[in-house]
DNA sequence: CGGAAACTGTGATACCAATCACAGACACGG
DNA sequence: CCGTGTCTGTGATTGGTATCACAGTTTCCG
């Protein structure tokens, strides 16, 4: 149930904000820099990793291949996102492929250094929790809207997710995503086929919910775009 | 991907297991009985509330009601689990309806005590950090199994994933689910008709995998159940 | 700048799964 | 122990989406 959008600016997956200030700067000084070129390769599914990864600029795809070869987006990522953190914590393999849609700045911060650094603050413990339980919720509500919703309320649900890590709200409440997306990533994380999202799109762009400014998205009416994905 | 069959015995959601000597004695120790007798509620979703639960014998099912009225089924819950700890961590209302299949005794910490509790022991903080990093790897499983899966897929993972929260493993491999579940919840729990779950069921006994043990579901090759379900 | 590759729009068709409709089995409470 | 309600099985029908087919458009890069 996404009762209100997140846009990017107090976004989802920022371990790094609402830290004390001791904690926060040694969360940048204990971290590595990182570029990524556009379509690069952070990490695959199944790949064993160390650590995480704080997104300072660009756009990634967090991504799984299914059986049957179809590509399922989990989220689409911009700046402050954290990446990574599931493997982090549980020493699990990676749990989806990371690339990126275009050029991007990392932060990677090892295992060891997280929990020197979380060991030290417990108010780092807490924010991860915050964030583990807030992403737990949104898979959640995915699983239901994908049962319950059709394929029109699934593409709306699909933007208002974009708005979360793309999203810039201007001043009058619209909401600007930064990055030109293509209907096949909308489709892959809406989970329809690529020519329904496009008809579903357009529907959208016809009810004056949604437009078009320059090649980006513009989200005219949140709220009822909402109504529209509500689970 | 569920890699393997994580039997009730060694569960999901078992904060109180793992803990360091101390720490399990004192979560015992601050936290509070309590009774559920079958179809009661624990909490509804949207329900505000203070604190998590750990249930020592009984089963639950954790729902959300969608839009359309439907009932989604979360999970399915046996002894060993952890009930309710989204809300601790984020203060958000509840996410799910908990209600009891059959009779329950609960243990419950209140978000003041877990944190009390935590501080005192990171050790605590860490395991809540894997348990959460656990159920969200489940939750982004079923996403995709959603949206590539077939009905008798799902229907299948179902199983697995009852095996979860149910299951028995016996000495020889096998598992039993010690709850007897309705079609009704099971195509909840899969996020198809009633009928269809019906149809895929029969299927599952027919080809041998599953058989019924009483009136209990035993899944005779775990190994083969897990190869239909897997996306 | 110009050609190739990727992206988008839209109709026609096919198919999987939901829904409808019932009949039989079971279970449990008076 | 015998109804009454819940649960289960199965066929027939419907409908929403995927898939196919292809043309038009944009983007990218040599």
């Amino acid at each position: 149930m996404l009762r209100k959008f997140q846009t990017a600016t107090h976004n989802t997956g920022n371990l790094a904000k609402d830290l004390p200030w001791g904690a926060r700067r040694a969360f940048v000084a204990v971290s590595r820099p990182l570029q990524l070129a556009t379509r690069e390769v952070l990490f695959h599914a199944g790949d064993s990793g160390d650590g995480c990864y704080l997104l300072r600029s660009g756009v990634v795809k967090a991504a799984v291949i299914a059986r049957d070869g179809q590509e399922r987006l989990l989220a689409v990522l911009g700046p402050g996102a954290l990446i990574g953190e599931l493997t982090l914590i549980d020493d699990e393999p990676r749990s989806a492929t990371i690339s990126a849609l275009k050029a991007c700045q990392l932060l990677h911060l090892t295992k060891a250094a997280f929990f020197r650094l979380a060991d030290a603050n417990p108010q780092v413990y807490r924010q991860a929790l915050k964030l583990l339980a807030q992403r737990l919720r949104g898979a959640n509500d995915t699983v239901v809207a994908q049962g319950t919703v059709s394929v029109s309320g699934r593409v709306a649900r699909t933007f208002a997710s974009l708005a979360d890590g793309l999203g810039d709200e201007q001043p009058d409440g619209r909401i600007l995503l930064t990055y030109k997306i293509t209907q096949n990533d909308i489709a892959g994380m809406a989970g329809v086929a690529r020519e329904n999202a496009s008809r579903a799109i357009n529907d959208l762009l016809r009810e004056g919910v949604l437009s078009r400014a320059g090649s980006f998205y513009l989200i005219e009416r949140p709220a009822e775009l909402l109504d529209m994905a509500e689970i």
